[in-house]
DNA sequence: CAGTATCCTCCTAGATACTG
DNA sequence: CAGTATCTAGGAGGATACTG
């Protein structure tokens, strides 16, 4: 099997980025990864509404008050969600994504479903790597 | 603008999956953002040819012989790469992307562009967060 | 309700030195 | 050449307690 994508044009384009936009670029697709950042995200496009932090983290199982304040900080900062605080007792704050992040979504997808559609390969080759370890 | 993603049906393909499944699908995917694996994946694929340790190094430039060996490793176990080890002295190793890898790498590929491609975009929302933090 | 503040532990990853 | 071993600093992220 032969890559189908042109290196040399991505090089190039790599190439043309100041180190700071290099920077940043990696920062938004390393980002996908942290650790609650992806779901977050997913959560509030999949209700096409604005939730509050405590709606947020109902549905993120498992994330600490800490962690999902700061993903919540770090999306609204690149962009990717909006932030609104109304002057209410108690307080209510909502946050919704925006349509940069509903692009983004729509090419991590694909990518998710791929994994998850190959993760019997994976496995597979754990096994059998594991095994040709042990053997040595 | 609205997701164009079925996020009922994004969300049911992942309740099917064991929860090791799950574990091992957020493995992959957030594994494209560790330092270095993404740039030595890329310089493989881009080579279309097996190369050996020292010159994946020189390529992925900044790595540390420890990080990429540990990287190295680990896409191994993935099924993303081959090693091959020659009995010679000194010592050669080559390395090589899997079919697995190459169908990765074309998912990832729209994603990264795309980021390059709207890095603006995310300077632009940076400098504006910091202001409105600066104000208050 | 929607956060901060503090403490703590694990992991990442660089630097350096050594080896089959 | 292609690693391993050891030490270390720094950050991620959890638990807990407190607050406008």
């Amino acid at each position: 099997m032969k890559s189908k994508i042109d290196w040399e044009e991505a090089y190039a384009a790599c190439e043309a980025l100041t180190e700071n936009e290099d920077s940043l670029t990696r920062d938004i697709v390393t980002g996908i990864s942290e650790k609650w950042t992806l779901w977050t995200l997913a959560e509030l496009a999949a209700e096409e509404a604005p939730l509050r932090f405590s709606r947020i983290m109902e549905r993120v199982e498992g994330v600490s008050q800490k962690s999902l304040t700061k993903v919540l900080r770090q999306l609204e900062r690149d962009g990717l969600i909006t932030r609104k605080v109304f002057a209410e007792v108690p307080p209510r704050v909502e946050y919704a994504t925006t349509d940069l992040a509903l692009e983004m979504l729509e090419l991590v997808h694909p990518l998710w479903k791929w994994a998850a559609a190959n993760v019997a390969k994976f496995q597979a080759a754990q096994t059998s790597y594991d095994l040709r370890q042990k053997k040595n």
